[in-house]
DNA sequence: GAAGGTAGTGGGGAATTGTGGATAACTATG
DNA sequence: CATAGTTATCCACAATTCCCCACTACCTTC
């Protein structure tokens, strides 16, 4: 189970240095466009179960085709080096507005990448509405 | 498993380099006509398939036929060189827009052809709405 | 408080990959 | 049958990527 908010950097290879605590159930990471602006790291298992079912969508449907787009063609195969660090792509550092500093978060399931300023003000957004958010979640069993 | 998006150049021959990681999933290459003026490509086993999906589609309703001229009929073998590059016939260039630089994405079981210019503007305009189109999917379960 | 270990950061060298051009084979046409 | 044009195969260079090694800082333990 992935949790918790760490902050590193980014060098100029854009490579970034998974959190210890993380390594382990990382083997044969893969990194992918998320919502919000961040981007999804999952583990193989997360991944492929992930994958099979983007695949099933209708390839008729734009909606489905689009997302496919995002999720897979923004994915990445990002194996740790040997100091537990992983390489983002251009395009994914484009997307999710990387510079150098970046957090990276434990979700249970899977981690994300934010860079630091988005993260701040993602958070500060989110903090600050935090009840009204609980108040629609009831409805999900929550 | 086709995935990631990679940016590479088509030659004054038409020959695009299929990236490294493609290669091996790749013998016997079908390159075909694709939706949203990009150009498919598939390896032999999943075009089987797909094939014969297209020709079960009923020959009576006039969406079918466009759809089997579309696919079938704009389907050739592109067999790699041997430094890994296909040739891309000049009815495909013509068709998706390509010019010099291309984007060649992987979607679990197809390859997708873009131009640059075309790739970035849907792009653009999919991240854009993203938060509606991932609502929309949570009601096919992801 | 010191010492050992772990974690994060940075840089350099080697192998792979992408790209362009050149030569050889084939096809078509006169 | 010969020649010209086109297509395919091969070769070489250059850029990028990958992998390895070294350093520093922090944290933990004795």
């Amino acid at each position: 189970m992935f949790i918790g908010e760490y902050k590193h950097n980014i060098d100029e290879k854009g490579r970034l240095a998974v959190p210890a605590k993380f390594r382990k159930q990382l083997k044969g990471a893969i990194i992918t466009r998320g919502l919000d602006r961040c981007l999804f790291v999952f583990n193989q298992s997360e991944w492929q179960e992930l994958a099979k079912k983007i695949n099933a969508l209708p390839l008729s449907q734009a909606n489905s085709r689009a997302f496919s787009r995002l999720m897979l063609a923004g994915a990445m195969e990002a194996p740790l080096d040997n100091q537990g660090r992983i390489l983002i792509p251009e395009y994914l550092k484009h997307y999710a507005i990387l510079k150098k500093q970046a957090v990276i978060t434990g979700l249970y399931n899977r981690i994300e990448i934010w860079d630091e300023n988005e993260w701040q003000k993602y958070k500060s957004k989110t903090e600050a509405s935090s009840d009204d958010i609980a108040e629609k979640l009831s409805e999900l069993g929550i």
